[in-house]
RNA sequence: CGGGAGGUAGUUCAGCCCGGUAGAAUACUUGGUUUGGGACCAAGGGGUCGCAGGUUCGAAUCCUGUCCUCCCGACCA
């Protein structure tokens, strides 16, 4: 089998397709539109997890667990919400099959067995959710009411790809309640910043956090807030959500609470999402030709080390070392795989590992044995370096540290290169052309301007930067007044 | 749902036009030699050719239908 990455310049799907496939991530099922996440994919989903589930807790939340089916009535009762998803649901229908007699060792949908009312299958909770909190809340002293759930969902796209748009993915939901308007503001873009603070510290992926135009507002939401990354093909990802739903869910499932004053009042809400969509963005932000790069602090595998020998007696001699260097990596809480299996040679698993973006590979032969070093090489810039033995962990461990941060700052300058600015029409869509990016530019504030734009050249807004400097200009489009640029970009 | 490509061994694919014993590479198993950037030799196992019809003495190959996948669009809180 061909084990070669696509270039980037020739295809960017097959490229993408490529790293996810061959660096062990995920691959195709039989099932249209899903996928199936491999152990080495799902490692890496769990060590973001952990980190953002830590997260939640710090900030005070609980995490619970809802039904995977919610009953048509309910899934309804918020009508924004439910005409947003209906396009995208799938649906039960019946609870039974048979044995099909036309058809002898087949099965068929028993249609005795329709259910009286159709069951969706979520493709997100709100509703099941507030139609739960009716029953835990009745007082302020209940409130605020702060619980996350960790779940799959379903939404039946047209077109699908691998981690960035299954029809079955896994995610984190978060649903609030608040007894004050401001407190579920707060919690909204608290919440935003937890997001922003994962991607850029953990996942090494800069990103601009930003509020949505009500086009790409979530469906029943007031505000929806976003952290929007870029892709190394100049497309835009939103990575994340934050969304203040007002008092619209507490008005739909009628969840009322009674203040300091006796007085019933409908609670405020928020709910805020990332799924393994983010998966997708770390891919396309950081790999290349070779491979994925994974930045160091969520990697399954930080260190490999890979032994060179020829005969068992040098064999011996190496394991004597590494049974030493081991336990001092691990007590300094990193992530080692000592790849000692003797099916592969050397050379094959340097490139193995570079395809699956391990940050660090150590290699030590007989050669590195009689003068007492290592080589290191890091899977970011490929730099090898020869390092002494004695002390070398601490040295893994502040090459751990460089790597998550220069890939950070890598991806933050091509971000930054590309953000531009422009005032006219015709440098809008050339920069789109030719450039890609983000751009940044007036906008009349009006859906019908957006969705013109959005006709002509398939930009979207992607938000409206949180603490963007005001400045009088005038629309990309219409030329009518604007007091604020807003980023646009084609997005996945 | 429109346009394009495809479905043959675990994987990637050839064979199809012009019908006649099911192929290659790679992976796998066994043995041996190797090991500082995807090793080599030898032997071996593995496929109802997506599914259903039809034409034919005979279908992976021709015809009809159908299902599925990938790519490009439309859709995408």
């Amino acid at each position: 089998m061909s084990k070669e990455i696509t270039s980037r310049a020739k295809d960017y799907s097959q490229w993408y397709n490529d790293l996810v496939i061959k660096g062990s991530l995920a691959d195709y099922t039989a099932v249209r539109g899903c996928m199936v996440i491999k152990p080495y994919g799902y490692a890496l989903w769990e060590n973001m997890r952990d980190a953002l589930d830590k997260m939640f807790k710090d900030t005070g939340h609980v995490n619970a667990y809802f039904p995977l089916f919610v009953p048509k009535s309910l899934f309804e009762a918020e009508e924004k919400n439910a005409e947003g998803f209906a396009k995208e649901c799938a649906i039960v229908t019946h609870y039974r099959l048979k044995n099909d007699p036309d058809k002898p060792g087949k099965l068929m949908v028993d249609p005795e067995a329709k259910l009286e009312e159709e069951l969706i299958v979520r493709p997100t909770s709100e509703a099941i959710i507030w139609n739960t909190y009716k029953g835990w809340i009745q007082s302020y002293r209940d409130l605020p009411l702060l619980i996350n759930q960790w779940a799959n969902v379903v939404r039946w796209e047209m077109r699908t790809r691998l981690f960035l748009r299954t029809a079955e993915f896994l995610w984190q939901e978060g649903h609030t309640a608040h007894a004050t308007k401001e407190e579920a503001i707060i919690e909204t873009e608290k919440m935003l910043d937890v997001y922003a603070d994962f991607a850029e510290n953990w996942m090494a992926l800069p990103v601009i956090k930003g509020i949505k135009t009500a086009n790409e507002r979530f469906a029943g939401a007031e505000d929806t807030y976003c952290i929007e990354a870029l892709m190394q093909d100049g497309k835009a990802l939103q990575a994340g959500t934050s969304h203040f739903l007002g008092q619209n869910f507490a008005k739909a499932f009628d969840v009322k609470f009674s203040d300091k004053n006796n007085k019933l009042e409908y609670v405020w809400a928020t709910s805020w999402g990332v799924s393994t969509r983010l998966i997708g963005g770390l891919v396309m932000a950081h790999s290349d030709d070779e491979g994925l790069i994974l930045p160091p602090r969520i990697a399954p595998i930080q260190v490999v080390i890979v032994p060179i020998y020829k005969g068992d007696e040098e064999k011996g001699m190496i394991d004597n070392v590494i049974d030493k260097l081991l336990p001092q990596l691990k007590a300094l809480g990193i992530r080692v795989k000592y790849d000692d299996s003797d099916n592969q040679r050397p050379g094959w698993k340097f490139a193995e590992y570079e395809m699956k973006g391990v940050p660090i590979r150590v290699a030590i032969g007989a050669r590195d044995l009689k003068n007492n070093v290592v080589e290191i090489a890091r899977r970011d810039t490929k730099a090898k370096n020869t390092v002494d033995v004695n002390g070398f962990e601490f040295y893994i461990k502040e090459l751990l540290d460089e790597i998550q941060l220069h890939m950070f700052n890598r991806a933050k300058q091509f971000r930054d290169d590309h953000i531009t600015i422009v005032n006219s029409w015709e440098d809008f869509e050339q920069t789109l052309d030719t450039k890609a990016g983000f751009v940044s530019a007036h906008w009349d504030g009006t859906a019908e301007t957006e969705d013109a734009i959005k006709e002509k050249t398939k930009a979207t807004i992607r938000c409206i930067p949180l603490n963007n400097t005001l400045e009088n200009g005038n629309c990309i489009l219409t030329g009518k007044p604007s007091k604020q640029r807003v980023l646009f970009a084609r997005a996945y």
